[in-house]
DNA sequence: CTTTGAAAGTGTAAAATTCACATTTATTAA
DNA sequence: TTAATAAATGTGAATTTTACACTTTCAAAG
């Protein structure tokens, strides 16, 4: 077959990721200070090139486990970026993912690269567009946290209900009511509560909680909607 | 300054717009029957790739341009797609973008391609990964709709209640209470309700309105939300 | 061993929103 | 004048959301 294509222009193709974490008190991302042209020593998004055998969920996958070392962590694709003049050196069309983990349990960065945690509303200013994608998504992270249960996947496995309550506060940049909130998590009936308690916090001890992800999807089959 | 880049892999990258339209009683899209090889003869999305000196958006509006004639179209960028195969050619990166267009007003479609509008629900398979895009598109349609006044873009200015609920109902695949509708309709309170009836769907005739974009754009920015 | 401090845990009533629902009005064609 | 057809209109019940404050637990301090 004779390639109708071949007149066509061809563009690099990047994926930059927006790690988020949470030090259950901020809503984090991770950034690194880049060692390379263009825009040494700037603070950027973690990024890298699609190559012809991967996907962008691939390659995105393969940014991160550079990174950070970790393999299968929540990943979404956002959208793509195409400023014609975006990056200085070539055109390159980026897509922006976002990626959740949990700070307490993967403290180890590469340190190949300068990584460093930042509160989203102290973050530096960025290289490129990333600004931009940044904005994206934290209001992406906003709607998909009232809309599917991904916020478990920046907590620790087990968790206090003050510490789920801090992170959609953190998330969703507004302090919730107390009672409310734990009425209404207990009304989703998707969490396990624990004989267990986390001593750390008070003298009275708060009881531990994990995601009961057998009897969220079994509750999304019966027709379910999780909304907060 | 060095092309640091110069050894990473490019790909091609197109653009496939799910084109929306809505004809007073099912929600549409616009297909195009293949006339070139992969696939020729198999319906599928319209398609452009995206070339050197344009943005993605841009590359949208050309192709939708070329098909419809029109200029100034709601688009939005869905996401990519990067299966790498999933163009049979050669590897090809896609980002979808959906458009809505009024049909009543614009029947000219470009005769070079031929085209023909789909119900949503009958429309016929699709190549490569279309079939997906369009799925993606329709629940980002149904979401937006909700969230952002961008229905009046598939109804022609002027417009009775009747053709805004059949459109939701179109869009949301549900049918509404017709007085609940209007009241949270009236209750948004962005829409210029006209002295002009139209008289072909009853004898009494039914007023127009239309979509008061100045006050909407007033409210929103004193905090106002579109909720549907 | 009693007191104190600090966070955890718990329920209810008012307010707001959503939902279900049926009759009257206007007009023209018969 | 009557009949037929779609347009227009409001209310009460049910549900959801919101606001709000006191009691419990336990270790550390005295």
């Amino acid at each position: 077959m004779i390639n109708l294509y071949k007149d066509e222009d061809k563009a690099l193709v990047a994926v930059d990721c927006i790690i988020f974490g949470f030090d259950n008190e901020n809503l984090k991302i991770l950034l690194i200070k880049r060692d390379f042209e263009p825009e040494r020593g700037k603070w950027s998004l973690m990024g890298g090139f699609l190559k012809k055998s991967e996907t962008l969920d691939e390659a995105a996958d393969r940014v991160l486990r550079h990174l950070t070392g970790l393999n299968n962590v929540y990943l979404e694709q956002l959208r793509g970026y195409s400023k014609v003049d975006r990056d200085p050196v070539e055109r390159t069309l980026s897509l922006a993912y976002y990626a959740l983990i949990n700070i307490s349990d993967h403290t180890e960065i590469n340190e190949e690269y300068s990584a460093k945690w930042f509160n989203i509303d102290e973050a530096p200013s960025l290289i490129f567009d990333h600004q931009e994608m940044v904005r994206y998504a934290i209001s992406r992270l906003r709607y998909r946290a009232q809309t599917k249960p991904i916020g478990f996947e920046l907590l620790p496995q087990k968790f206090t209900m003050k510490q789920l309550q801090s992170l959609y506060e953190a998330i969703l940049g507004e302090k919730l009511d107390k009672r409310n909130f734990i009425n209404k998590i207990n009304g989703l009936d998707i969490l396990l509560k624990l004989d267990e308690k986390d001593m750390n916090s008070s003298r009275k001890g708060s009881y531990l909680y994990t995601f009961d992800e057998l009897k969220y999807r079994a509750k999304v089959s019966d027709g379910f909607t999780f909304k907060l």
